[in-house]
RNA sequence: GGUCCCGUAGUUCAACGGAUAGAAUAGACGUUUCCUAAACGUUAGAUAUGGGUUCGAUUCCCGUCGGGACCA
């Protein structure tokens, strides 16, 4: 049962009988909090085919439902706002419903498969904050669509070849010295990173030097011999040159280990990985097919072309003169690839907003070019996090590490919630803290970043990121905790935990609660309609603080009415197991005790 | 030059075209012999700007101003 269905259906009922018209799908909003009621139903929009005054459509209809309905129970008007109030009976029916369904809030199997592409980093560095923000959200839409009923694909293109890992490469040939992460203890990625950085300070002390000679800038940049050197060693590697391929096998493994151990810290793996060393030469023959179709035009110094003028974007270079790719080119390829390799229905890319006009050439060249996938395309694209102090810089330093960041985090977390605990986690052993602490620190880091629409630029402030208080991860992990706390204290009372749902007079709270829980379906597949984990955390803080509040004003242990405590239980347990389920979908665990 | 995204309390974020624009945090005040006060409550505080569309605009359209990105 559906309660909001039902009154929607039901008003729509009431609209056919006491005016002969058929006013199609009508809708609901929550009552604000100030009117009694828990849905309110607008006349307004309706005023002109009744010919009849807002505020008595809303008479007519209140008392209609009143008469003819055990839905509602009571009813005022404000305005051209109908306030509805629903039976207790309804909302004990809603509940009971709800807990007899293991998978509450989950979607149909819809048999479409889905690929989520996300994280997709290079190997000459670590990961940082932005990675962060984009794994999340990649590994967090995945969840969604996948309990939303998708068969869903997360994928990861890792970018393992080119000049900048042939930079770390010639760095660690000249300065190296037979480092490895065994020997320096640092991490793979981290270790290349390092490298990456000497490249650069090379290369900038021959470009300064170059110019006291006389080069100009832009000659100095392209002459400079270390440049050289590293062209030559990516003509080495395109070549297969053994020594070449060897020193790039090597390095790269150390930044996959790298990798692989922040991916396993914060809770994220994929289920396909491709490296860009094996599909970068693909999409030739997408051009091919492109001049066949008369898609693309050849220019005259041979390189190769798509007009989307029509589409308001521009003339677009698919091939170069010389024949090589572009980074386009790839990208047609990959997608057909991805396509045929798990009969996707979908391919959705997260990537940063900076790609945005990428993206629609890619889309607009594969809609052209007649794929049958292309309309089920889109780029979840996202903005930049900003620090306090400002933007991000690599130039300036003023990058976040994603390692530093998770270990700061987490730090935070421990020192701040071992304070708050007050004694509650004595019992604990320091293993089981360091789980507890590792938990909470990744709660407040996660849902700190995906609260936020994805599409707005944010504000990443440290401190705030581990706060435990207000709209925050723990917060809601708090509640869980509290509830688990309250069920095993009945469960060792042999008070009735899986009872039924009896019946009993609501408190307002009660109904409150309900209905957030009633709330979850809709909300799973909102948030898997526009691809939002950020609907998901609001929702969970909201249904979080509704129970914290019903807390304060209603007992259930203490409460004396046998039939309302049994009720009070079976409550608190699906709010525990909701808010579990729903922090679960944005990749945050909940803990059975803080 | 062209295209795209974003402008909401001091700050960080919400708001299918709906009521007096919600939260959090920072500030002021209050609540615990009672299930976890990591909580709850009270209070003060915001739609960049000028038009338009309509019963009604933070939301849609046009312009201006700011912030950011991309394309050649």
């Amino acid at each position: 049962m559906d309660i909001q269905e039902d009154l929607s259906k039901t008003i729509q009922r009431a609209i056919a009988e006491l005016y002969q018209q058929d006013m199609g799908e009508v809708t609901l909003q929550p009552t604000k909090k100030e009117f009694e009621g828990i849905y309110t139903f607008v006349t307004f929009p309706l005023t002109k085919a009744l010919r009849q005054a807002p505020a008595q459509i809303g008479q007519s209809i209140g008392g209609w439902l009143v008469d003819n309905s055990n839905l509602v129970s009571s009813f005022n008007v404000v305005q051209g706002f109908l306030n509805l109030s629903i039976a207790d009976t309804a909302w004990l029916g809603l509940l009971g419903e709800m807990v007899s369904q293991p998978d509450y809030g989950a979607g149909t199997k819809r048999g479409q498969s889905v690929m989520v592409e996300f994280s997709s980093p290079n190997t000459n560095k670590p990961l940082h904050l932005g990675h962060l923000r984009n794994i999340f959200l990649g590994d967090s839409v995945s969840r969604i669509l996948d309990f939303g009923g998708y068969d869903v694909t997360k994928t990861c293109i890792v970018n393992d070849r080119g000049v900048h890992i042939c930079k770390s490469m010639l760095a660690y040939r000249m300065f190296g010295n037979g480092e490895t992460p065994q020997l320096s203890g640092l991490k793979g990625d981290h270790l290349i990173g390092k490298y990456y950085v000497l490249f650069d300070k090379a290369y900038k002390a021959q470009v300064a030097e170059m110019i006291v000679e006389g080069s100009t800038q832009e000659a100095a940049e392209k002459t400079a011999p270390l440049m050289r050197e590293v062209q030559q060693m990516l003509r080495l590697w395109e070549q297969g040159d053994p020594d070449t391929v060897a020193l790039w096998q090597k390095l790269n493994n150390w930044v996959y280990a790298g990798f692989d151990t922040t991916y396993n810290s914060i809770g994220v793996g994929f289920d396909k990985t491709y490296y860009e060393s094996n599909t970068y030469l693909l999409g030739k023959e997408v051009v091919e097919e492109g001049l066949d179709k008369g898609v693309f035009y050849r220019k005259d110094d041979n390189s190769v072309w798509i007009d989307l003028t029509g589409e308001g974007l521009d003339q677009k270079l698919v091939l170069r003169a010389d024949g090589t790719s572009v980074y386009i080119t790839q990208d047609l390829g990959t997608t057909d690839m991805k396509a045929a390799d798990f009969r996707t229905d979908r391919q959705i890319w997260v990537v940063g907003n900076e790609q945005d006009y990428h993206f629609k050439v890619l889309f607009a060249i594969l809609r052209r070019l007649g794929r049958p996938y292309a309309s089920e395309l889109y780029h979840l694209s996202y903005g930049m996090v900003d620090l306090p102090t400002g933007k991000m810089k690599s130039r300036e330093g003023t990058v976040v590490d994603a390692d530093d960041l998770i270990a700061e985090t987490v730090a935070a977390a421990a020192t701040s919630a071992d304070e708050a605990a007050k004694g509650k986690l004595d019992a604990f052993s320091d293993t089981e803290k360091a789980e507890l602490f590792h938990l909470l620190g990744m709660g407040a880091l996660k849902y700190y970043l995906l609260k936020v629409d994805p599409q707005k630029r944010m504000q990443f402030n440290p401190a705030e990121s581990v706060d435990l208080h207000g709209n925050t991860g723990p917060y809601i992990q708090y509640v869980h905790a509290r509830i688990r706390s309250i069920l095993r204290k009945a469960d060792e009372t042999n008070l009735p935990v899986g009872g039924p749902v009896v019946t009993v007079a609501l408190d307002d709270v009660e109904q409150q609660l309900i209905f957030g829980l009633g709330q979850f379906p809709q909300r799973v597949s909102e948030a898997a309609q526009d691809l939002a984990p950020s609907y998901i955390a609001q929702y969970a803080y909201d249904l979080a603080r509704t129970f914290n509040q019903f807390y304060d004003k209603l007992s259930i242990l203490k409460e004396e009415d046998p039939n309302k405590l049994q009720t009070r239980l079976v409550l608190a347990n699906a709010v525990a197991e909701t808010i579990k389920r729903a922090m679960g979908l944005l990749g945050i665990d909940v803990p059975e005790q803080m």
